[in-house]
DNA sequence: CTGAAAGCGCTTACAG
DNA sequence: CTGAAAGCGCTTACAG
């Protein structure tokens, strides 16, 4: 058919012929290595020809040569997690400034995600990884993705890590609710196995405990990262006989159930209960009052780790760490609390 | 340095040496055409050699002699918009499932996103293309597009697209308002110019006409897709001598505006002010009370869209177009106007 | 059933 | 400054 004639692409070769110039010389031109090789005279007459012809270089072909691809991926629990979009956003953005491309790769439930990674790099399909909040299976041997990947979210001996200062973030949030003079501080803790939320639980028991409070153990719940599992997981805490003044929630999402159950149980936010949350996406402010959480930037990790894993492939070395701080956002969540009586 | 001779990969050659066997044999065996052409003794000789080597077919070497990709771009305004993050998902599940991946291409306000489009297109790095609610303009010629590429929510008259029954969506909120007796029902619209919003409006309009109410220009508010915005121009709303009962919005966003306008306002939803979104996503079961919105199955339309893409790619033919249909939702944020005396 | 060979479109030593 | 040539690792006619 003629489709196939027609959309057969104009090659380095097409454009040597007719330029009347050796294939080599336009390659030059085209990675850039001209100066000194070629005359400008012959560089801008391959130009005019290459731009006639609508020449561009195949970058498969480049990429076979090279023995390297312009492709990273990205791998992440769940892209509908506004926090993951977010990382994707920035890794994006870091990886096109440097003319590489980035592909989603959604891990959902499976957990094997190594396989597929071990696959892709062994394949050659992709040339470096952005592993974001996805913990490596103990028996797995990573060595392979030494220089090739940064892990965010998660440490490992052989490879680089961006990370969040969890510890920092989670002090901040209990310090202004003990600042407030809150005493009895519930936390509203999700059941999802990660060390980002062990790190948050660790934090919030050594900060009452550095308040001197005791760490109680009704003052604790469990819930996946959904509001509905949050708000029954919220409305226990809200029961307990000697409720809490405050609940610290180890997610945003799980403040919105905090809020449900506020609302069900007749209390009022921030007056009667104050609640902090952890992400800062879109739903803090979507919340009335506005949520107090401590911001994770989630689009300034994606980009930084990007930027790492770019890095660590032009000069291999030492796994680099590096540290991003968190933030407190104070809005309107929060207050201290109506009577401190019952201290 | 060591690393490089570590990792130089093993290649068909290497296998079919250690095998005692030709390298196409080798070759045949893995793109599964070996039947009818080598013995399953040797077939069985080769797998178990290319195992014991690590051995994996060199996909980018693989994509020079084939003269295509396994990679699709997605082409979206943005990703941190849940939408789109939701139509990437979609994407990737269809993607994977026929070995494809999908690359994001993220095109914030840059326009001129058919230059980065048709780049990568003669560039053979990307397969195929779903461009999500990005319009071409009007200059440009797409005809290479053709077979290569999916308009989601968008037309085009040589590409196939994949459409969403905004007309659908539209009518079934309005006649429910409509149908709970509300006769003032005010449009909070966004700035933003996309055909799903014109058609959104023009149904709007239809709507009210069809049931014998008038078009009234203070009725009807302009804000960008962020909430802060929304709430000022829904402000403006319930500000005019006889405000409406009822707030049609384009976008769940611009309700988060329109339930901080009525709070501010001391107006309770929806006893005294009934809202309607549009798209489902977590904002709506997040506010309080829960959003009646017109649900747009994001994920589903990603998964179909590249669904279409792929099967346009073994068989060119005619545009394809096909339209999903959209469904209410309703919640707790609507009810029968208090006073239907103000008709 | 099996193997030798051409070729996809580049990059890059190498020889002039 | 310029060109002929090898080779990246596959796929696929083609000859045996």
């Amino acid at each position: 058919m003629e489709l196939g004639k027609g959309n057969r692409s104009v090659t380095s070769v097409d454009v040597a012929r007719k330029a009347g110039v050796s294939q080599s010389a336009v390659s030059l031109v085209f990675a850039g290595k001209a100066e000194g090789r070629v005359s400008a005279q012959t560089q801008r007459e391959i130009l005019r020809v290459a731009q006639e012809l609508g020449y561009r270089p195949n970058t498969v072909a480049r990429m076979l040569r090279l023995g390297h691809t312009n492709i990273i991926a990205l791998v992440i629990p769940d892209v509908s997690n506004p926090f993951f979009a977010a990382v994707l956003k920035g890794a994006e953005q870091a990886a096109r400034q440097q003319n590489y491309a980035v592909v989603l790769v959604n891990i959902e439930d499976d957990l094997s995600w190594q396989g597929v990674v071990m696959d892709a790099l062994t394949a050659h399909s992709i040339g470096g990884f952005v592993l974001c909040s996805v913990r490596p299976s103990e028996d797995v041997d990573l060595t392979l993705l030494r220089y090739r990947a940064v892990m965010v979210d998660v440490t490992h001996p052989e490879i680089s890590s961006m990370l969040l200062d969890i510890v920092g973030g989670t002090r901040a949030a209990m310090r202004h609710l003990l600042g407030l003079g809150h005493r009895k501080i519930a936390h509203l803790a999700t059941t999802v196995d990660a060390e980002t939320f062990h790190q948050r639980r660790d934090t919030y028991k050594q900060e009452l405990l550095g308040a001197g409070l005791l760490v109680r153990d009704d003052y604790t719940a469990y819930a996946a990262l959904e509001s509905g599992a949050a708000q029954r997981a919220a409305r226990t805490l809200l029961q307990v006989a000697d409720p809490p003044t405050a609940i610290f929630c180890d997610d945003d999402i799980l403040a919105i159930g905090a809020y449900k159950a506020a609302q069900e149980a007749g209390l009022k936010i921030p007056d009667d209960l104050s609640v902090v949350g952890f992400d800062d996406g879109l739903i803090a402010q979507t919340l009335t009052p506005a949520l107090t959480t401590v911001a994770v930037p989630a689009t300034a990790l994606g980009r930084r780790a990007t930027e790492i894993l770019l890095a660590d492939f032009q000069i291999p070395h030492e796994p680099h760490r590096e540290v991003m701080p968190l933030e407190l956002r104070v809005r309107s969540s929060t207050a201290a609390p109506r009577n401190s009586t019952a201290m």
